[in-house]
DNA sequence: GTAATTTATGGCAGGGAGTGACAGATGACA
DNA sequence: TGTCATCTGTCACTCCCTGCCATAAATTAC
C-alpha cells in the first residue's frame, strides 16, 4: 500500500473518530460537519469527499455488514433453501463482528451508544437496510430461480431475515458491553427465529 | 367545523396535491419546497408549518396507516396471540385502503408512482416504519404481558408483521392500477405469510 | 534526481432545507 | 363592534451539500 492510500485511510479514521467522540459528547444533532472537520483537522470540503454526509458516518458499518452477508450467502450451496442460507449468512455476520480489531470494536460500540441516544438514527439505518434488502432479493431470486415479479417468496424470505438482524442488533437491553455480547445476541435471535417457521416454507 | 379549520384542511391538501403533481412532473429530488409552496400559493414558511419537510409529504399516509393499525389492534381480544392480532390489523388496513375516497385513492396511487421513481424514498418510508414498530412493540408487550427488555418475542412478532406489510406494499409488479389491487395484494401476502409459521409460535 | 502527471486538498461561491422572531391579516367570539 | 387567538408572510440566519478552480502533495516516467 502506497503512502497515499495509507494517508487516506488515516484521515478517514480521523474523521470517523472525531465524529464519534463529538456525537457522544454533545449529541448527534448538535454536532456540525464543521466541528467534525475541525476536530479531524481537515476542511469541511474534504469531509464531504470522504463521507457523503453526517448520516454516512452513522451507517459506516452497514455497508461492511452487507458485504459480509452477501459473501457468506454466495458461499452457501446453491440448492440450499434460501432462508436457511440467509440464517447462515447472519451467523457469519455475528462471527465477523466478534473478530473486529479492538479499535473497530470500540468504534462499533460507540456508534451503538449514539444510536441509543438518537432513535431517529435507527430509522435511517433501517432505511439503509431496505436498500440492502433489494440487493439480497435479487441474490435470492437468482439462487432459487424465482422471478421476484411473480413470486413474493424472495421478498418475504429476505424481509424476515432482515427482521431477525434488526431485532438482534436493535434491542437495547439487556445492556451490551462488548461486541461478543452483540454477536451472542444476534446468534440467539437467529436460533429463536429458526424454530418458528414450518420446515420447508422457503422452498419454491 | 369552523371556517378556519376548513381553510387549513384546504391549504394542506393544496400543498399535498401541488407537491404530488410536481414530483410526478419533474421528479422528487428536482422539486424544491419553494416550487411546491408557489404552486400551492403559500409562502415557503407556511409550507413548513403544515409539513415538517419534503419527506413528510412522502410519508403522509404512513401516519394514517399506523393509526388504523393500532386501532384495529386494540379492538382484538386481549388473549389472542399477538401475531394473529397483527395479521388481523393488517387486513383492517387493507379494508381501509379500499374505502378511501376517490381523491385520497388518487393521491395514494400518485404517491406510489413517486416511490417507484425514487427508490431512496422507500428507504425513508421504511425508516419511518421503524418508529411505528417501536410503538407496536409496546402495544404487543402490554397485550401479552411480556417485558420487551427480557423477551425478544414482541420485537420479532412486530418485525415479522411489518415485513409482511412492506412486502405487500412495496413489490412493484405486477403493476397496481387501483387501490383495490393494492388491498388485494396486501391480503394475499398476509394469507401467504400466515401459513409459514408454526402454530402457536407467538404465544409466550 | 528532475520533470511531468495524477490525485488529494482547501477556499470560495451558491443553492436548498429548515427555524426563530416579529408584524400584519384574518377568523372566532363576546 | 371590539378584543382575542391564530394563521400568514417577510426577514435573517444556520447548516448541509455541491461545483469549480488553484495549489500542494504523491506517483510515475525519464
Amino acid at each position: 500500500m502506497g503512502l497515499r492510500e495509507r494517508k487516506k485511510e488515516k484521515t478517514r479514521l480521523a474523521i470517523l473518530d472525531a465524529a464519534l467522540d463529538l456525537f457522544l459528547e454533545q449529541g448527534y444533532d448538535a454536532t456540525t460537519v464543521e466541528q467534525i472537520a475541525g476536530a479531524a483537522e481537515v476542511s469541511p470540503r474534504t469531509f464531504f469527499r470522504y463521507f457523503s454526509g453526517k448520516e454516512h458516518l452513522a451507517l459506516w458499518y452497514h455497508d461492511y455488514g452487507e458485504a459480509v452477508m452477501r459473501e457468506a450467502l454466495d458461499s452457501r450451496p446453491a440448492d440450499e433453501p434460501p432462508f436457511t442460507s440467509l440464517l447462515h449468512a447472519l451467523r457469519a455476520v455475528a462471527d465477523d463482528i466478534q473478530e473486529l480489531t479492538p479499535e473497530d470494536a470500540e468504534r462499533f460500540l460507540k456508534m451503538r451508544k449514539v444510536y441509543e441516544a438518537n432513535p431517529t438514527l435507527i430509522g435511517k439505518a433501517v432505511g439503509r437496510a431496505a436498500e440492502t434488502e433489494l440487493r439480497l432479493v435479487d441474490a435470492v431470486a437468482r439462487r432459487t430461480g424465482l422471478d421476484p415479479d411473480e413470486s413474493r417468496l424472495p421478498y418475504l424470505v429476505v424481509a424476515f431475515a432482515m427482521s431477525i438482524t434488526r431485532v438482534g442488533f436493535e434491542c437495547p437491553r439487556p445492556e451490551v458491553t462488548g461486541v461478543s455480547d452483540l454477536a451472542a445476541r444476534l446468534r440467539e435471535t437467529v436460533d429463536l427465529a429458526e424454530r418458528v417457521f414450518v420446515p420447508g416454507w422457503d422452498r419454491p
